[in-house]
RNA sequence: GCGCGGUUAGCUCAGUUGGUAGAGCAUCCCCUUGACGUGGGGAGGGUCACAGGUUCGAAUCCUGUAUCGCGCACCA
């Protein structure tokens, strides 16, 4: 530390006031920090040279943050503060995304409180207010993002729907469609008949229910289904290959049957997908409303047919029961089949689960419908390779198994929305042949195909993508791939952040696109930080109203206390019950490290060295340098933060000041002129040290000291170098 | 059904390679000491879910059981 002989002007000015006051010096840090520049690490000294890069998870621009993201903004500002601090070229790039299905689906409800409907609005219109919408919660996300006192770049501050994002987001749809990645096909689609859209695997929700389980007679035989209002087309009936039971039935023959609508020509499949154990190991099969269905009706060439419509309702193939809503038709099907005699038992404690829509909780209908799908095996093989190799590591490292499980598991990945907040998908469709093709800039006006021509032939696709297709090319996005120097300085990044819910919803997505795209990993760490739950482990949820506010916690007891209170105790990827108690012990520790400096700069305001005649090393420090910076520097190169943060509260509360500073007392007071002297310089050693330590936790409360620190005017802590 | 994680002080949780159990809050006693009462000193409180095993030694490693939570998949 430099010490100058100037210190008799260290004075106790008046914002040295006690209790310390997070409220009065929190936000003009910040912008202090801001003014300093030292966030853009273009602005670094020129010792400042290995990059360290974290692109923050952009955060949904539809709503403030919540106690998740307040962890995520602790975890990666710690990990940036002490990377700067060890002399790394820091970048911290900060972002927000526009969230497609999420905001449309916010932006929704509030439409539906104002008694509007989006289905009754042009879309042009819509988007535009959903954009003046989002870009005013941007505003607020961003200042809250700053609240927690985060140390990124604003000045590389990007947006999913920034335009340079949006046009590379398309090329790399057409780079996709060349190499055959991407193609338009007829598939099974979860869709949510409320929303009216398609939805990917990782947008549904599991629901557990119990339902009556049906057996019906289908001809000779009794079927069993949970569905019957999908039935009345089912014209083909399976049975495994190798059920005794139905041996003397062969695949293909036709038998004729009395049905729902009357009587009908079944055909019988042998299929091995069927579960012999299950029911009576017959069942007949939709092909237009069931995943494992369509695939039987693939794989022999069957007829798919629908059954239900867009909204849910039956179509003119029910009969009678046409324009029936599910609820509503099922048990009148019930009935009429019970009626004929069709009826053979009902078992009422079926337990099961059914896929909703992970907004809104509508009972997702299996539909088959034209989509744009990524062929996700080629991909997902090199993002395996990676992790195998290690170029790819998590932590902690069990979540490994999760992304491997899922990316040997994949299923081709729907990538359109029938929604208009997104990125629209940029291609083309020909009514003529039916042809659809990339147009990148709206240049093509003619089929490649069939040669058509004329805008009632060539019409523009309206869909967008997917959120996830932008985000999972966020690590590139954020540095202007493909041609920015930030791309080559930064990219590949050091830390991927996140929750530990998007192990399988987004990282596998930023794997696979950097693979693809940049022929390089997107990060070398993956952290996952659980999930942040209230008081008593349960998790938040406004329904529940146990939904905690970090910015109140800010309020109450300053966002320092709020970063220890989530990081202390919390390991990576365990569930966290946010215990505001906890807050409250840290917002006293905040205020212990204030007052130690009070002390100490009280007691050293005659303090003066000749810095020519070294100080001799107290011991105190030598437990300082020999023991606890090694033990705390080593926690926080093993991404023990918690374990870090906690040694060093121990440190400056139940050391320093509970030991040094008292044993310093009676020298300070009666000691020699020498022994004054050397204690002196000790103390302010050690509070220099142990603000360092402190700053990456706590960095507010840190850099206000540091700015009284005799010797030390003009110099920003955030910059200071971290004790060895 | 498959997978993952938890089970440690009254509560919420730590415990890095196995070496006599820790923190915060809560409880009790003492201290109106000029850095801080948002404080200081001290105390109580745990057969580390259970049962085996490995070891000189296990909260920690192995096997099994129970239980809670989460995720995935579906059997129509």
């Amino acid at each position: 530390m430099t010490t100058t002989n100037n210190l008799g002007q260290i004075k106790m000015n008046e914002k040295f006031t006690k209790p310390y006051n997070p409220a009065d010096t929190e936000d003009r840090i910040y912008k202090m920090w801001l003014e300093s520049g030292y966030f853009n690490p273009d602005n670094l000294p020129a010792r400042f040279s290995e990059p360290f890069t974290i692109i923050m998870p952009p955060l949904n621009a539809n709503g403030h943050i919540h106690a998740g993201h307040a962890l995520a903004m602790t975890l990666e500002d710690i990990m940036i503060r002490y990377k700067r601090m060890q002399g790394y070229k820091a970048l911290w790039v900060p972002g927000t995304d526009h969230a497609g299905f999420e905001t449309q689906v916010v932006y929704e409800k509030k439409l539906e409180k104002e008694g509007r409907s989006r289905f009754k609005m042009d879309s042009a219109e819509l988007y535009g207010e959903i954009m003046a919408f989002t870009l005013e919660n941007k505003k607020h996300i961003e200042g809250e993002i700053q609240k927690m006192g985060a140390s990124c770049d604003w000045s590389r501050n990007k947006f999913t729907l920034d335009e340079k994002i949006v046009k590379e987001v398309q090329r790399t749809f057409k780079k996709l469609f060349d190499d055959g990645l991407v193609y338009r096909g007829s598939r099974i689609v979860n869709w949510c008949s409320k929303h009216q859209t398609s939805l990917s695997d990782v947008e549904t929700e599991n629901k557990e229910q119990k339902d009556s389980f049906y057996y019906f007679k289908y001809g000779p035989f009794v079927i069993g289904t949970a569905r019957p209002e999908t039935k009345f087309a089912d014209k083909y009936v399976v049975m495994h290959p190798d059920d005794k039971r139905y041996a003397q039935y062969k695949n293909g023959q036709k038998i004729e049957i009395e049905w729902i609508n009357g009587p009908m020509t079944a055909t019988i499949i042998k299929d091995a997908a069927v579960d012999m154990e299950f029911g009576t190991g017959v069942m007949t099969i939709t092909p237009w409303h069931s995943a494992i269905d369509f695939e039987i009706a693939e794989r022999h060439g069957l007829d798919k047919e629908q059954i239900i419509d867009w909204r849910g309702k039956l179509l003119p193939i029910a009969g009678e029961f046409a324009g029936m809503k599910i609820a509503e038709a099922r048990p009148k099907i019930v009935e009429k089949l019970k009626s004929k005699g069709l009826l053979e038992k009902i078992d009422d404690k079926y337990q099961h689960s059914v896929p909703c829509c992970y907004k809104c909780g509508t009972v997702i209908e299996p539909q088959v419908k034209e989509q744009w799908f990524v062929k996700m095996k080629p991909l997902a093989e090199k993002a395996l390779q990676a992790v195998a190799e290690e170029k790819v590591k998590f932590v902690p490292d069990n979540f490994r198994k999760i992304f491997n499980y899922w990316m040997e598991n994949t299923i081709d990945w729907n990538i359109s929305r029938q929604i208009v907040w997104g990125i629209p998908v940029p291609a083309k469709h020909c009514l003529a042949c039916n042809e659809y093709f990339v147009d990148l800039d709206d240049s093509i006006s003619k089929c490649p195909k069939c040669g058509a021509t004329g805008a009632d032939k060539i019409v523009k696709d309206t869909d967008t993508f997917d959120t996830w297709f932008s985000s999972g090319q966020w690590p590139l996005l954020a540095l202007g791939y493909p041609d920015s120097s930030d791309f080559k300085t930064f990219y590949p990044t050091n830390v991927m952040e996140t929750g530990s819910d998007l192990i399988f919803k987004w990282i596998p997505r930023m794997v696979i696109f950097g693979l693809y795209l940049a022929k390089k990993e997107p990060f070398k760490d993956v952290y996952l930080h659980g999930m942040v739950n209230d008081a008593q482990g349960k998790k938040m949820s406004k329904s529940k109203g146990n939904v905690v506010n970090p910015l109140d916690l800010i309020a109450k007891y300053g966002t320092d206390a709020l970063r220890m209170g989530l990081i202390v105790g919390n390991t990576p990827g365990n569930e966290m019950s946010l215990q505001e108690n906890k807050i409250k012990g840290y917002k006293n520790f905040t205020n212990k490290v204030w007052n130690i400096a009070r002390f100490v700069f009280e007691n050293t305001q005659d303090f003066e060295v000749d810095e020519k005649n070294a100080m001799p090393v107290h011991p105190w420090l030598v437990q300082l340098s020999g023991t606890i910076i090694p033990d705390i520097t080593s926690d926080m190169d093993g991404q023990r933060f918690h374990l870090a943060a906690e040694k060093a509260y121990h440190y400056v509360w139940h050391e320093f000041a509970d030991k040094i500073l008292e044993e310093s007392k009676p020298i300070l007071k009666s000691g020699s002129a020498e022994e004054r002297r050397a204690v002196q310089h000790a103390l302010l050693e050690i509070l220099a040290t142990s603000l360092r330590i402190l700053h990456p936790f706590m960095p507010f409360v840190t850099e206000e000291i540091w700015s009284h620190m005799p010797g030390e005017k003009g110099s920003v802590l955030i910059i200071e170098k971290w004790p060895k």
